[in-house]
DNA sequence: CTGATTTAATTCACATGTTAAGTAATTAAA
DNA sequence: TTTAATTACTTAACATGTGAATTAAATCAG
Protein backbone atom coordinates (compact mmCIF):
# COMPACT_ATOMS: atom_id res chain seq x y z
CA UNK A 1 0.00 0.00 0.00
CA UNK A 2 1.36 3.26 -0.87
CA UNK A 3 2.47 5.30 2.23
CA UNK A 4 0.43 8.58 3.13
CA UNK A 5 2.01 11.06 2.44
CA UNK A 6 2.69 14.35 5.19
CA UNK A 7 0.36 17.23 4.14
CA UNK A 8 1.45 19.84 6.17
CA UNK A 9 5.04 19.80 4.78
CA UNK A 10 4.22 20.00 1.34
CA UNK A 11 5.37 23.02 -0.33
CA UNK A 12 1.96 23.51 -2.53
CA UNK A 13 0.18 23.53 0.28
CA UNK A 14 1.79 25.87 2.38
CA UNK A 15 1.78 28.21 0.04
CA UNK A 16 -1.92 27.78 -0.85
CA UNK A 17 -2.73 28.38 2.92
CA UNK A 18 -0.19 31.42 3.39
CA UNK A 19 -1.87 32.92 0.17
CA UNK A 20 -5.37 32.19 0.99
CA UNK A 21 -4.46 33.67 5.05
CA UNK A 22 -2.97 36.78 3.24
CA UNK A 23 -5.83 37.67 1.06
CA UNK A 24 -8.08 37.02 3.41
CA UNK A 25 -6.91 40.18 5.18
CA UNK A 26 -7.94 41.98 2.17
CA UNK A 27 -10.91 41.10 0.81
CA UNK A 28 -13.40 42.44 2.49
CA UNK A 29 -12.22 45.60 2.33
CA UNK A 30 -11.73 45.13 -1.46
CA UNK A 31 -15.54 43.41 -1.80
CA UNK A 32 -16.75 46.52 -0.18
CA UNK A 33 -15.36 48.74 -2.67
CA UNK A 34 -17.52 46.23 -5.40
CA UNK A 35 -14.07 44.71 -6.91
CA UNK A 36 -12.40 41.30 -6.37
CA UNK A 37 -9.01 41.01 -5.45
CA UNK A 38 -8.38 40.11 -9.02
CA UNK A 39 -9.96 42.96 -10.19
CA UNK A 40 -8.01 45.20 -7.57
CA UNK A 41 -4.54 43.84 -8.91
CA UNK A 42 -5.33 45.28 -12.05
CA UNK A 43 -6.65 48.09 -10.78
CA UNK A 44 -3.33 48.96 -8.62
CA UNK A 45 -0.93 47.97 -11.49
CA UNK A 46 -2.55 50.81 -13.72
CA UNK A 47 -2.44 53.33 -10.63
CA UNK A 48 -0.66 56.51 -11.36
CA UNK A 49 -1.51 57.09 -15.06
CA UNK A 50 0.56 53.98 -16.05
CA UNK A 51 -0.88 53.03 -19.37
CA UNK A 52 -0.44 49.20 -20.16
CA UNK A 53 -0.65 46.92 -22.72
CA UNK A 54 -2.60 43.75 -22.02
CA UNK A 55 -0.41 41.36 -22.25
CA UNK A 56 2.12 43.20 -19.83
CA UNK A 57 -0.61 43.40 -17.81
CA UNK A 58 -1.98 40.00 -17.25
CA UNK A 59 2.54 39.02 -16.68
CA UNK A 60 2.36 42.09 -13.63
CA UNK A 61 -0.87 40.79 -12.42
CA UNK A 62 -0.46 37.32 -12.80
CA UNK A 63 -3.59 37.03 -14.67
CA UNK A 64 -3.99 34.80 -17.69
CA UNK A 65 -5.21 36.09 -20.76
CA UNK A 66 -8.58 34.98 -21.02
CA UNK A 67 -9.54 36.35 -17.53
CA UNK A 68 -8.31 39.34 -18.06
CA UNK A 69 -9.99 39.84 -21.17
CA UNK A 70 -13.30 39.41 -19.13
CA UNK A 71 -12.02 41.45 -16.51
CA UNK A 72 -11.28 44.80 -18.58
CA UNK A 73 -14.31 44.37 -20.00
CA UNK A 74 -16.37 44.34 -17.03
CA UNK A 75 -14.16 47.17 -15.34
CA UNK A 76 -14.74 49.61 -18.82
CA UNK A 77 -18.08 48.96 -18.25
CA UNK A 78 -18.21 50.37 -14.81
CA UNK A 79 -15.98 53.28 -16.09
CA UNK A 80 -12.96 52.72 -14.16
CA UNK A 81 -10.64 52.01 -16.81
CA UNK A 82 -10.52 53.26 -20.61
CA UNK A 83 -9.15 52.22 -23.61
CA UNK A 84 -5.89 54.15 -25.57
CA UNK A 85 -5.28 53.93 -29.03
CA UNK A 86 -1.59 52.21 -29.89
CA UNK A 87 0.42 52.69 -32.71
CA UNK A 88 0.22 48.20 -33.19
CA UNK A 89 -3.52 48.16 -33.70
CA UNK A 90 -3.44 44.54 -32.33
CA UNK A 91 -2.65 45.62 -28.88
CA UNK A 92 -5.06 46.72 -26.46
CA UNK A 93 -3.91 49.37 -24.17
CA UNK A 94 -5.69 50.38 -21.13
CA UNK A 95 -5.38 52.79 -18.49
CA UNK A 96 -7.30 54.09 -15.14
CA UNK A 97 -10.42 56.39 -15.89
CA UNK A 98 -10.59 59.38 -13.41
CA UNK A 99 -12.90 57.53 -11.55
CA UNK A 100 -10.75 54.53 -11.46
CA UNK A 101 -7.88 56.85 -10.11
CA UNK A 102 -10.36 58.25 -7.53
CA UNK A 103 -11.38 54.73 -6.69
CA UNK A 104 -7.68 53.17 -6.45
CA UNK A 105 -6.58 56.19 -3.78
CA UNK A 106 -9.38 55.84 -1.61
CA UNK A 107 -8.71 52.26 -1.25
CA UNK A 108 -4.66 52.31 -1.42
CA UNK A 109 -4.95 54.57 2.18
CA UNK A 110 -6.89 51.72 3.56
CA UNK A 111 -4.96 48.51 1.87
CA UNK A 112 -1.41 50.05 2.77
CA UNK A 113 -2.67 50.05 6.28
CA UNK A 114 -3.49 46.48 6.43
CA UNK A 115 -0.06 45.56 4.43
CA UNK A 116 1.62 47.74 7.41
CA UNK A 117 -0.45 45.61 9.78
CA UNK A 118 0.88 42.25 8.47
CA UNK A 119 4.63 43.85 8.71
CA UNK A 120 4.15 44.72 12.38
CA UNK A 121 2.84 41.40 12.95
CA UNK A 122 4.83 39.18 11.27
CA UNK A 123 7.89 41.45 10.95
CA UNK A 124 9.59 43.83 8.63
CA UNK A 125 12.73 42.45 8.08
CA UNK A 126 10.91 38.46 8.19
CA UNK A 127 8.21 39.64 5.48
CA UNK A 128 10.78 41.21 3.50
CA UNK A 129 13.06 38.06 4.14
CA UNK A 130 9.88 35.59 3.01
CA UNK A 131 9.69 37.74 -0.24
CA UNK A 132 13.01 37.53 -1.28
CA UNK A 133 12.95 33.89 -0.75
CA UNK A 134 9.81 33.42 -3.16
CA UNK A 135 11.50 35.07 -5.23
CA UNK A 136 14.38 33.06 -5.64
CA UNK A 137 12.70 29.72 -5.17
CA UNK A 138 10.42 30.56 -8.76
CA UNK A 139 14.08 31.62 -10.51
CA UNK A 140 15.18 28.49 -9.36
CA UNK A 141 12.04 26.54 -10.83
CA UNK A 142 12.49 28.69 -13.98
CA UNK A 143 15.63 27.66 -14.59
CA UNK A 144 17.03 24.95 -12.92
CA UNK A 145 14.82 22.19 -12.76
CA UNK B 1 -1.41 61.67 -7.78
CA UNK B 2 -1.65 58.36 -5.70
CA UNK B 3 1.57 57.02 -5.89
CA UNK B 4 2.69 53.86 -7.81
CA UNK B 5 2.98 50.80 -5.28
CA UNK B 6 6.28 48.47 -6.72
CA UNK B 7 4.31 46.08 -7.29
CA UNK B 8 7.63 43.47 -7.28
CA UNK B 9 7.89 43.64 -3.48
CA UNK B 10 4.29 42.75 -3.11
CA UNK B 11 3.97 39.32 -0.70
CA UNK B 12 0.32 38.45 -2.22
CA UNK B 13 2.30 38.87 -5.70
CA UNK B 14 4.93 37.19 -4.62
CA UNK B 15 3.03 34.54 -3.54
CA UNK B 16 0.98 34.03 -6.48
CA UNK B 17 3.95 34.18 -8.78
CA UNK B 18 5.60 31.03 -6.32
CA UNK B 19 2.83 29.25 -6.24
CA UNK B 20 2.66 29.84 -9.99
CA UNK B 21 5.50 28.25 -10.53
CA UNK B 22 5.68 25.52 -8.04
CA UNK B 23 2.63 24.18 -9.54
CA UNK B 24 3.34 24.34 -13.33
CA UNK B 25 6.27 21.63 -12.21
CA UNK B 26 3.82 19.10 -11.49
CA UNK B 27 0.51 20.84 -14.05
CA UNK B 28 1.58 18.45 -17.39
CA UNK B 29 2.13 15.57 -15.42
CA UNK B 30 -1.05 15.12 -13.00
CA UNK B 31 -2.69 16.40 -16.44
CA UNK B 32 -1.37 13.65 -18.27
CA UNK B 33 -2.84 11.15 -15.81
CA UNK B 34 -6.31 13.10 -16.50
CA UNK B 35 -6.74 14.95 -13.67
CA UNK B 36 -6.82 18.67 -12.78
CA UNK B 37 -3.96 19.69 -9.81
CA UNK B 38 -7.17 20.40 -7.40
CA UNK B 39 -8.53 16.93 -8.44
CA UNK B 40 -4.79 15.35 -7.30
CA UNK B 41 -5.04 17.11 -4.17
CA UNK B 42 -8.10 15.20 -2.90
CA UNK B 43 -6.50 12.04 -4.67
CA UNK B 44 -3.64 12.86 -2.63
CA UNK B 45 -5.52 13.36 0.52
CA UNK B 46 -7.01 9.85 0.54
CA UNK B 47 -4.30 8.32 -0.55
CA UNK B 48 -3.56 5.16 1.71
CA UNK B 49 -7.06 3.84 2.39
CA UNK B 50 -8.13 6.86 4.32
CA UNK B 51 -11.75 8.03 4.64
CA UNK B 52 -12.60 11.56 5.32
CA UNK B 53 -16.05 13.60 5.15
CA UNK B 54 -16.77 16.66 3.13
CA UNK B 55 -15.72 19.08 5.55
CA UNK B 56 -12.19 17.72 6.88
CA UNK B 57 -11.00 16.89 3.45
CA UNK B 58 -11.80 20.45 2.18
CA UNK B 59 -9.89 22.04 4.61
CA UNK B 60 -6.92 19.66 4.27
CA UNK B 61 -6.67 19.76 0.36
CA UNK B 62 -8.07 23.60 0.87
CA UNK B 63 -10.93 23.76 -1.30
CA UNK B 64 -14.13 25.24 -0.65
CA UNK B 65 -17.05 23.18 -0.24
CA UNK B 66 -18.73 24.00 -3.29
CA UNK B 67 -15.81 23.14 -5.32
CA UNK B 68 -15.51 19.94 -3.72
CA UNK B 69 -18.83 18.61 -3.77
CA UNK B 70 -18.27 19.15 -7.59
CA UNK B 71 -15.03 17.16 -7.56
CA UNK B 72 -16.59 14.28 -5.66
CA UNK B 73 -19.30 13.76 -7.93
CA UNK B 74 -16.51 14.01 -11.15
CA UNK B 75 -14.31 11.22 -9.23
CA UNK B 76 -17.36 9.19 -8.41
CA UNK B 77 -18.37 9.30 -12.15
CA UNK B 78 -14.60 8.00 -12.98
CA UNK B 79 -14.33 5.18 -10.15
CA UNK B 80 -11.91 7.14 -8.49
CA UNK B 81 -14.06 7.41 -5.37
CA UNK B 82 -16.64 6.14 -3.63
CA UNK B 83 -18.83 6.81 -0.77
CA UNK B 84 -18.91 5.17 2.95
CA UNK B 85 -22.11 4.90 4.72
CA UNK B 86 -21.77 7.39 7.86
CA UNK B 87 -23.34 7.50 11.21
CA UNK B 88 -24.27 10.95 11.18
CA UNK B 89 -25.98 11.36 7.83
CA UNK B 90 -25.58 14.83 7.35
CA UNK B 91 -21.74 13.63 6.17
CA UNK B 92 -20.60 12.55 2.82
CA UNK B 93 -17.58 10.29 3.65
CA UNK B 94 -15.27 8.98 1.17
CA UNK B 95 -12.37 6.74 0.20
CA UNK B 96 -10.26 6.12 -3.03
CA UNK B 97 -11.25 2.85 -4.91
CA UNK B 98 -9.19 0.17 -6.10
CA UNK B 99 -9.21 1.99 -9.17
CA UNK B 100 -8.15 5.28 -7.27
CA UNK B 101 -5.31 3.86 -5.10
CA UNK B 102 -3.88 2.02 -7.91
CA UNK B 103 -3.77 5.25 -10.15
CA UNK B 104 -2.36 7.54 -6.77
CA UNK B 105 0.26 4.57 -6.39
CA UNK B 106 1.39 5.03 -9.95
CA UNK B 107 1.22 9.00 -9.83
CA UNK B 108 2.95 9.50 -6.48
CA UNK B 109 6.32 7.81 -7.65
CA UNK B 110 6.45 10.51 -10.17
CA UNK B 111 5.53 13.20 -8.34
CA UNK B 112 8.10 12.24 -5.54
CA UNK B 113 10.66 12.50 -7.88
CA UNK B 114 9.45 16.09 -9.26
CA UNK B 115 9.71 17.23 -5.62
CA UNK B 116 12.74 15.70 -5.05
CA UNK B 117 14.44 17.73 -8.13
CA UNK B 118 12.78 20.90 -6.21
CA UNK B 119 14.58 20.53 -3.13
CA UNK B 120 17.86 19.67 -4.52
CA UNK B 121 17.73 22.88 -7.12
CA UNK B 122 16.13 25.08 -4.34
CA UNK B 123 18.26 23.61 -1.24
CA UNK B 124 16.72 20.82 1.37
CA UNK B 125 17.06 23.37 4.29
CA UNK B 126 15.98 26.01 2.22
CA UNK B 127 12.77 24.64 1.33
CA UNK B 128 12.57 23.38 5.08
CA UNK B 129 12.75 27.03 6.17
CA UNK B 130 10.07 28.39 3.77
CA UNK B 131 7.19 26.28 4.65
CA UNK B 132 8.18 26.90 8.48
CA UNK B 133 7.59 30.30 7.83
CA UNK B 134 4.87 29.94 5.39
CA UNK B 135 2.90 28.41 8.34
CA UNK B 136 4.27 30.44 10.54
CA UNK B 137 2.88 33.46 8.89
CA UNK B 138 -0.38 32.26 9.00
CA UNK B 139 -0.42 31.52 11.88
CA UNK B 140 0.41 35.24 12.92
CA UNK B 141 -2.40 36.34 10.58
CA UNK B 142 -5.10 33.77 11.89
CA UNK B 143 -4.21 35.42 15.25
CA UNK B 144 -2.69 38.92 15.79
CA UNK B 145 -3.87 40.61 12.67
C1' DC C 1 -41.68 14.75 22.77
C1' DT C 2 -42.08 19.13 19.91
C1' DG C 3 -40.23 23.22 18.00
C1' DA C 4 -36.11 26.17 17.49
C1' DT C 5 -31.35 26.13 16.55
C1' DT C 6 -27.24 24.44 14.72
C1' DT C 7 -24.55 21.77 11.56
C1' DA C 8 -23.15 19.42 6.93
C1' DA C 9 -23.78 19.45 2.26
C1' DT C 10 -25.63 21.01 -1.77
C1' DT C 11 -27.27 24.29 -5.13
C1' DC C 12 -27.14 28.75 -7.42
C1' DA C 13 -25.00 32.69 -9.61
C1' DC C 14 -21.22 34.87 -11.04
C1' DA C 15 -15.94 35.63 -11.37
C1' DT C 16 -11.69 33.52 -12.45
C1' DG C 17 -8.30 29.64 -13.87
C1' DT C 18 -6.98 26.84 -17.71
C1' DT C 19 -6.34 24.94 -22.28
C1' DA C 20 -7.39 24.97 -27.07
C1' DA C 21 -9.02 27.14 -31.07
C1' DG C 22 -10.02 31.26 -33.66
C1' DT C 23 -9.36 36.20 -35.45
C1' DA C 24 -7.05 40.26 -36.82
C1' DA C 25 -2.87 42.84 -37.41
C1' DT C 26 2.06 42.85 -37.98
C1' DT C 27 6.33 41.05 -39.61
C1' DA C 28 9.20 38.13 -42.37
C1' DA C 29 10.16 35.60 -46.47
C1' DA C 30 10.10 34.66 -51.35
C1' DT D 1 4.58 42.88 -53.14
C1' DT D 2 2.10 38.91 -52.14
C1' DT D 3 2.17 35.04 -49.20
C1' DA D 4 3.59 32.66 -44.99
C1' DA D 5 4.63 32.95 -40.29
C1' DT D 6 4.26 35.32 -36.04
C1' DT D 7 2.08 38.08 -32.55
C1' DA D 8 -1.80 40.03 -29.53
C1' DC D 9 -5.86 39.26 -28.23
C1' DT D 10 -10.45 37.11 -28.09
C1' DT D 11 -13.74 33.36 -27.79
C1' DA D 12 -15.22 28.88 -26.30
C1' DA D 13 -15.64 25.15 -23.05
C1' DC D 14 -15.04 23.33 -18.87
C1' DA D 15 -13.10 23.33 -13.90
C1' DT D 16 -12.61 25.92 -9.80
C1' DG D 17 -13.13 30.06 -6.53
C1' DT D 18 -16.46 32.63 -3.89
C1' DG D 19 -20.50 34.16 -1.28
C1' DA D 20 -25.39 33.56 -0.50
C1' DA D 21 -29.38 30.81 -0.17
C1' DT D 22 -31.39 25.94 0.45
C1' DT D 23 -32.11 21.41 2.15
C1' DA D 24 -31.67 17.69 5.30
C1' DA D 25 -30.22 15.79 9.57
C1' DA D 26 -28.78 16.19 14.23
C1' DT D 27 -28.94 18.71 18.61
C1' DC D 28 -30.95 21.59 22.04
C1' DA D 29 -34.47 24.03 24.86
C1' DG D 30 -38.57 23.82 27.04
Amino acid sequence: MAEAPRYDDSLTIALLRAREAVTAQFRDHVAAGGLTLTQWRVVRALAGGTELDTTTLAHRCVILAPSLTRIIKTLEGRGLIEKVPARDRRQRVVRLTVDGEAMFTEMWAVSKTKYAAIEAAFGRAEMHNLVETLNRLRAVLEEDV
